[in-house]
DNA sequence: CTGTCCGTACTACAGGTGTAGAATGGCGCA
DNA sequence: TGCGCCATTCTACACCTGTAGTACGGACAG
């Protein structure tokens, strides 16, 4: 249904903003981000309006301002992203990308025994 | 070392080409990726001669044209644009984006095994 | 010697992103 | 009722990408 969808630091930094919130004014979104990088009001209220005509986000009118809202979760983003991630670099062999992390030394050791757990639980979860 | 690496598919496409071959023609360039885009020549040289510049591959001059040969291997490119990833969805917890890939649906469950046999190893290889 | 061909380099342009100042429009106070 | 403030919108611009036409310089054929 939707073409991949990609999203710039800056937009998902503005993203994270609105899944935190649910809804939020530009201001608020402004003063999430400010602590990470020092932008003008302007330029918030700019990526947010390319966002709106994007179709990534939705507005409403609330008196003198607008309340936005996400129109995609964080979890289709990060679905989309990754997948194309992997169609991009490993031809879209989901674990080709899986294998990519376990053997460049992504993982410090002592993770591995949480990747393993994750793995058992959802290997039982599919069972029958 | 090097700023974050992160390749478009078509940078990509190219740098394939050049990996496959380790050294090669603009029209060599050209020719290989003809089957998947129809690009004129002069665009595969445009991005190629950018490429250039942004050091991501060097040329030396052979007769009438030049061989161009990768500055940067697909496991960098990799690591790098994988790493990157993580860093934007996963706040860079990689051990995350492993789980988000084991829990969405994204691994078919066949290849569950393929996965767990690849972390024993990986596991057993850093032991003690 | 000169015209042709071939590959390279230059130029061009639309669309997207990061960034933000300037203009606008309406609400409330004096 | 007019002024100013505040958020929103418009305009601007530089840089990157995808895409490619055109110009240029040198090697080769006649």
């Amino acid at each position: 249904m939707h073409e991949p969808l990609e999203l710039t630091e800056l937009q998902l930094a503005i993203m994270r903003a609105l899944w935190a919130r649910s809804e939020a004014t530009v201001a608020d979104v402004h003063a999430a981000i400010q602590r990470e990088r020092g932008l003008a009001l302007t330029t918030v209220a700019t990526i947010m309006s390319r966002l709106e005509k994007a179709g990534l986000i939705a507005r409403r009118p609330e008196g003198r301002h607008y309340l936005y809202r996400p129109l995609v979760s964080e979890e289709e983003v990060r679905r989309s992203m990754v997948s194309e991630l992997a169609e991009r670099l490993f031809h879209g062999d989901v674990t080709a990308l899986v294998s990519h992390l376990l053997s460049e030394g992504e993982i410090a050791p002592g993770d591995l025994d949480r990747v393993r757990r994750l793995l058992e639980v959802r290997q039982r979860g599919k069972e029958s």
